[in-house]
RNA sequence: GGGCUAAUAGCUCAGUUGGUUAGAGCACACCCCUGAUAAGGGUGAGGUCGCAGGUUCGAGUCCCGCUUGGCCCA
């Protein structure tokens, strides 16, 4: 007789393949989603229950996706499919980044390339098509990393009625007072008469007049230097034509200054360079009077060298101990530090160089003279004066335009700013960051800090490829329009034709017939050439996305549930949302942040095409398909940064087919059986789905944490002890040998269905792909018509009764004694020929109450649950002693009992244990 | 140079308020099974917790310095 044909084994058709092949089986899964409509229909399902919204931000539309990318959609992807699970309704528009300078530097070198000078709106149709391209790309990547949302309709910044949100945000903050126009200091080709941003400058070596220069102590309200005759301070500089916009001398508050003394004069000098400067200027011989700390000197006053005015000494950090004088000359106008020390003592920002580079009437005297030309002419004049001590040429790398190879100045000009003081908004905004839940809690700090240091924002850029700001001036005065009538004019032209159209219309044609200037009266206009700052654009997308004035179907309550970035957004996207949310709506835009480090290779090292250490999630997602990424991203501890390589998506991918083959035997028991057939559970059945439940309940709570790590070590885990190493090795004989239809076949099939259930929910969120095809295997076995897992909920349950009851005490003493019985069998391999633990009787020694638990099964069960041939227990010190069964194995279920016995079936004789005999009936 | 941050077995991670021989999984070695089988089980070998000081009866855990990596800024 054929006994293994009367076995019950695991049906390899009716469970999911052991071989994944996810590279090709996720897109199948995929289809389904898109053909289904999963999302709409999951929002459907959602419709009335509380919403959970995540604002997204959104990824640059220039290249294809990298590693980056991909995990912060995979981890924004984690929270929404685990609250969706937990039942809230999660909606997600995806959104894409369009406008700015990358996109418009790759597209006009393809203009070069053809020789083809491109127009204004040539350029921005191009930046448009390109933008468009790779917006597609990044879609289709994304949506093959699992990742559901509103892909037909995302939001674009480029959209035309998105850049009408853009103006119209614009217009909130000019009604509110927000927006002023004022100097800054800008990069600048006095050839080519165009700013210029720091991607378009090369350094080349560089001759420049080096000068050292005095400036008289003016006035000394601290009397730090009292008694003292003479006193100056020097600084040193490489661009004498800046001297005329000098407003301040900046030392280091942390720093010692000597006072020394020369002839009849005294100097202020860092301590740590009076030496050099000493035999710069040949100074022979000088002696220090007095030493003082930087801080000393804030507040007390200079004269300028030439004008009759003063120059304030400020504190800078920024002031180092290795060039110049440690006094740095600091002229607002013309460096981006300067321009921000200027900023904090309210210096002002005088215009001195005008767009060709000649100096003008703010320069006073020197107006009239090319910048470059104040090397004589400035110098001169300090001679003159007096205050030059040491003039040099001076050999360093100085910045170029790369367009015409021509050195570039930093000059004063006129800029678009948000002021942060207006309305007490910085204040205000460190207020709100209080109420913002970071995660991790290190954001505070990085964000606070930030706000608390970061200047007016300029939302102005000499550039083409951007939302046009929306800024007429009156023809002859130059006086701007502030006026939200002729900011909606622009608006409703830039929704229905885009802000190109900004490009291309006659100011006359937008604004309203017979459009008066409200201030001047002027009836004609000329149109602002700048273009708003692309973190503009960004840091509007909460009103723009949750408001649903530019879609309606985006609409939801406004600040988004949570923003979800890389940590590098503290200063980018989390800080300029916050200022436009706060402005406009008296409040940070979001309830929590949570941010990410960043990946890198397998040493911890920056990923960069140089060193060849890049990770390509398109690539991954072929070799090792999305859900190993998707694993690997869970599994990493994202608030740091993440290492990702190939060994590392391997190692992801063996603990991925541990959990799969788990799920693999749960559903391969499953045939022939329905959902309600079973009342009552066999103890180790009952006890197998409460440490399901255990686990579920720790996961929603990691779940809930963001924490998706020890969600999926909790799986794993619970998928190699619970599972693999002790469940399924002692339900085996029940599905394989019982009766079909018998009550204990039914039990185990119970367990096996409601623990597969909650693991595959469990890991849903994660094992996306994994968890689908399982779910509808699964339904399919049971003859159920399958839906979508996402549909689900995970089985939340109440603990408290199963922590510590007597079948988990039950069943922990099994488990320890288990343990006993395989570390003692170890050793006892080999003797007498014995290798296999199912050949021996285990004579196990155990405490009192270990006994009274043990007791609770019959030493059936027990053989069953240790993998030996039968047990014999005792009470005495705790020992296991190993006999070689004396009992004959059963040929069909390979058990060796005391009731196994000889029988003789269709002629031949055959030992069978008692429960395989009732099962054939003989 | 400044701000924020990290460093635990070959790899990915756990290690509550400082307290017995530092845990898990993957990989590895040996063994078992061959009715989860390109699976599964058992056992084992891997760590002076980046380095150097300090506080303490006691430190992976607290303090100081250094080294190395990461993000942001200069």
């Amino acid at each position: 007789m054929d006994f293994k044909s009367t076995l019950h084994l695991p049906d390899a058709e009716a469970t999911i393949p052991m071989k994944a092949n996810l590279p090709t089986l996720e897109p199948s899964i995929q289809q389904i989603w898109d053909s289904e409509a999963i999302y709409h229909k999951l929002q459907e399902a959602r419709k009335d229950c509380p919403s959970y919204v995540l604002h997204d931000g959104p990824p640059y539309t220039n290249s294809p996706i990298h590693i980056g990318t991909a995990m912060n959609k995979i981890l924004k992807d984690f929270v929404l499919k685990s609250r969706q699970m937990m039942g809230f309704r999660t909606p997600y528009v995806p959104g894409f980044d369009n406008h700015g300078l990358p996109i418009e530097q790759a597209v006009m070198k393809k203009f070069v390339e053809k020789k083809i000078t491109p127009t204004i709106p040539e350029l921005r149709q191009a930046c448009r098509d390109h933008a468009s391209e790779y917006l597609a790309i990044q879609r289709d990547q994304f949506k093959r990393l699992g990742i559901f949302g509103l892909w037909e309709k995302p939001y674009t910044t480029m959209d035309f009625r998105f850049e009408a949100e853009i103006v119209r945000v614009f217009r909130r903050l000019v009604e509110k007072g927000y927006v002023y126009k004022g100097l800054r200091p800008t990069l600048w080709s006095p050839t080519s008469r165009t700013a210029l941003a720091d991607t378009e400058i090369e350094y080349h070596d560089h001759v420049s007049k080096a000068i050292y220069v005095r400036f008289p102590l003016k006035s000394d309200p601290n009397q730090e230097l009292a008694g003292l005759d003479n006193v100056y301070t020097v600084i040193w500089t490489t661009t004498p034509w800046t001297i005329p916009a000098n407003l301040a001398c900046a030392f280091h508050p942390e720093f010692n200054y000597d006072v020394v003394k020369v002839g009849n004069d005294h100097y202020i000098i860092l301590q740590d360079l009076v030496a050099k400067v000493a035999e710069k200027v040949g100074w022979a011989e000088y002696t220090t009077v007095k030493t003082l700390e930087g801080i000393n000197f804030d507040k007390i006053e200079f004269k300028h060298p030439i004008f009759d005015r003063s120059s304030l000494a400020v504190m800078a950090d920024y002031v180092t101990t290795e060039d110049g004088t440690g006094v740095v000359h600091t002229a607002p106008s013309h460096g981006r530090d300067d321009f921000f020390t200027g900023q904090k003592y309210n210096l002002g920002v005088p215009n001195t160089v005008d767009e060709r580079g000649v100096l003008t009437h703010e320069a006073g005297e020197f107006e009239g003279v090319f910048y470059k030309n104040c090397d004589t002419v400035v110098v001169e004049r300090l001679q003159e004066v007096g205050a030059l001590l040491s003039v040099s040429d001076y050999q360093h790398s100085y910045p170029y335009a790369e367009r015409d190879g021509q050195p570039v100045i930093f000059r004063a000009t006129e800029q678009w700013f948000l002021s942060l003081e207006h309305e007490g908004l910085r204040g205000r905004m460190l207020d709100s960051i209080q109420d913002v839940n970071w995660v991790p809690s290190q954001g505070q700090n990085r964000i606070e800090a930030m706000i608390r240091n970061r200047p007016d924002w300029c939302i102005s850029r000499q550039r083409p490829w951007g939302v046009g700001i929306p800024v007429f001036y009156g023809r002859k005065s130059r006086v701007p329009v502030l006026d939200p009538v002729a900011i909606d004019a622009v608006a409703n032209l830039v929704e229905a034709e885009g802000s190109d159209a900004w490009f291309i219309k006659e100011a006359a044609d937008i604004l309203p017939a017979g459009y008066v200037h409200p201030e001047t009266g002027e009836t004609e206009f000329d149109k602002e050439t700048d273009v708003l700052d692309v973190w503009f654009d960004s840091g509007s997308t909460s009103l723009a996305v949750l408001e649903g004035n530019v879609y309606p179907e985006w609409k939801e309550n406004w600040p988004a549930d949570i923003y979800l970035e890389g940590s590098d957004q503290h200063r980018g996207w989390f800080n300029t949302s916050l200022i436009l949310g706060q402005a406009t709506r008296d409040g940070a835009p979001y309830n929590t942040v949570l941010t990410h480090g960043f990946v890198t290779d397998g040493e911890g090292r920056k990923m960069s095409k140089r060193l060849g250490n890049v990770v390509d999630p398109v690539k991954a997602c072929a070799d090792y398909g999305a859900d190993v990424v998707r694993y690997w991203v869970a599994g990493t501890d994202y608030a740091n940064d993440v290492p990702c390589s190939d060994p590392i998506l391997k190692q992801f991918g063996e603990s991925y087919r541990n959990i799969r083959n788990a799920l693999r035997f749960l559903i391969g028991n499953l045939k022939g059986h329905t959902a309600d057939s079973v009342e009552t559970l066999l103890p180790i059945d009952q006890w197998f789905i409460e440490q399901a439940d255990l686990l579920v309940t720790d996961c929603i709570d990691a779940y809930e944490r963001f924490d998706f790590g020890t969600v999926m070590s909790s799986v794993h885990n619970f998928c190699r002890q619970q599972l693999s190493a002790f469940y399924a090795d002692a339900v085996k004989d029940r599905m394989y040998c019982d009766a079909e239809d018998s009550a204990e076949r039914r039990s185990g099939q119970q367990a096996c269905y409601e623990v597969a259930e909650k693991l595959i929910k469990l890991i849903a969120p994660v094992l996306v792909h994994t968890a689908e095809e399982s779910w509808l295997k699964m339904h399919e076995t049971l003859g159920v018509k399958p839906t979508s897992v996402f549909f689900e909920t995970f089985d939340a349950v109440s603990i408290d009764e199963i922590e510590g009851s007597e079948l988990q005490q039950r069943f922990a003493a099994v488990i320890a004694a288990k343990q006993v019985v395989n570390s003692s069998f170890e050793p006892y391999k080999g003797t007498d020929g014995i290798k296999n633990s199912q050949d021996v009787v285990a004579k196990l020694a155990v405490d009192a109450t270990e006994k009274q638990l043990l007791e609770t099964f019959t030493a059936d069960e027990l053989a069953n649950f240790f993998k030996v041939s039968w047990v014999e227990l005792a009470e005495g010190e705790p020992a296991v002693t190993f006999v070689k069964s004396p009992y004959n194995e059963c040929i069909r279920s390979r058990v060796r009992r005391p009731d196994v016995a000889e029988v003789e079936v269709d002629g031949e004789k055959v030992f069978l244990s008692a429960r395989d005999r009732k099962v054939l009936d003989l």
